[in-house]
DNA sequence: TAGTGGTCTAGACCACATG
DNA sequence: ATGTGGTCTAGACCACTAT
């Protein structure tokens, strides 16, 4: 029925349809933007009922790998994605103008995880992990201070990367350089006063109020990708979210 | 096939079964906690195929407003979701119990609604509210302080009962004495530092940080109900999402 | 063992997008 | 007109829960 590359036959029909499917758009068999096959293509070549294809892509629609509309087709999802924490903090010119957010590699270090690096990212202790610090700046004004921790494994590409390549957004190139596809992820919110170290970068004074964005970034298997901790004024903060 | 008690007969089948149920479920007439007629006593009542139960079903679950557990049946699901805000900050008493936070209610009046809080709640510019400002408190020290905004027509019952009576949780009262059911809710952060009314009721120093947390609450229909401002310390602020 | 929801089939027909 | 996804049917069979 379906080829048996990795899929466990336990799982139900339309789940191991899924887990093949989404098998392909990991491995950018079907690139981002293109369309996968339409209903009545993989019912023939898989041989399962239009119902079974149905439900499979219905899920991956659910966790946002594929989109739909209707007489088109069924497209693999561009990671848009990035930059969403960005919107977090509401930046305003003075003519209201939208502003792009410029990033700088402040560090760049291979060193064994930090405890909670490693447990976060579920690696063994010792294992070695990209470190970056990062300055994000708009309109040349530093905002935003993060500390980037990625798996050395995984993110290989990086460390032989000179970093002022690596361009203002990370997840285009985890994507581009290492394969690696961030497809959800988890923010915890708490406030701090600031560290002398960061008041320096962030151009603040120092006991100011600043917000610490923890996230946590997740593959479209769930395996966590990366452990990033942001900081910025807390003034300037704001942040959404829906209930439910 | 469906009788047509205000239903949209242009709408899909499915969704006007869902329209149905969920018109029943706000009606009461299947209780919290109860289960709605399994699939097949809904075919037979509905004339659809079960399919189209199944999809209107899945509908009302992924809206959180029924379970479903396998052979059990499809319960109408109680409103738990009350007292999530409070999660978001973190008070371990020394011996790490947990601790029931108390609610005082500080005032009550019925206002002509102030402009931000008729828009929010979609009201008529002069519209009536009812407002209530509330302190929580754990271990009899304040905590939060909050604004509460609610439309005079659809909670008029608070308007008579003594405040006195209202209890340590809203939401349930709003549904045991008004019907109203909060389904959702949208938050939005930000901080700010504490005016001189709020130090004294929280009981902080002035210029201390403080989180504000502004929620809109909405019924199953989409319509808000409340429209909410909590504020607390800063430093006990903790807040988790997942994005995507 | 009976009753529930969960999976799966094999279609028909409709609505939307595009050439 | 063709091809896509969206709705709907009318079942069969399986898995879980309770008695």
């Amino acid at each position: 029925m379906l080829d048996q590359t990795g899929v466990d036959s336990r799982l139900p029909l339309y789940l191991q349809l899924r887990d093949q499917l989404a098998a392909q758009i990991r491995a950018q068999i079907w690139q981002p933007g293109q369309p996968i096959p339409s209903e009545t293509e993989l019912r023939n070549t898989y041989q399962v009922a239009i119902g079974t294809v149905r439900r499979a892509i219905e899920t991956l629609v659910a966790e946002g790998l594929v989109e739909r509309t209707h007489g088109k087709g069924t497209f693999v999802r561009k990671a848009r994605f990035d930059n969403s924490l960005f919107r977090f903090f509401r930046f305003e010119s003075a003519d209201g103008r939208p502003l792009a957010p410029r990033s700088v590699i402040v560090s760049r270090k291979t060193i064994s995880a930090p405890p909670r690096a490693a447990e976060v990212l579920r690696l063994k202790p010792q294992a070695k992990v990209i470190e970056l610090l990062r300055l994000r700046t708009v309109d040349e004004q530093p905002v935003l201070a993060e500390n980037i921790y990625l798996c050395e494994q995984r993110f290989k590409a990086l460390a032989g990367m000179e970093p002022a390549q690596f361009g203002d957004l990370l997840y285009p190139l985890y994507e581009r350089e290492c394969g690696q596809i961030v497809a959800s992820a988890r923010e915890t919110l708490t406030v701090e006063t600031v560290t002398a170290a960061q008041a320096r970068l962030l151009g603040l004074k120092e006991n100011t109020p600043v917000v610490v964005i923890e996230r946590i970034a997740f593959g479209s298997d769930g395996e966590p990708l990366e452990w990033r901790q942001s900081r910025g004024a807390a003034s300037k903060f704001r942040y959404s979210a829906e209930i439910r």
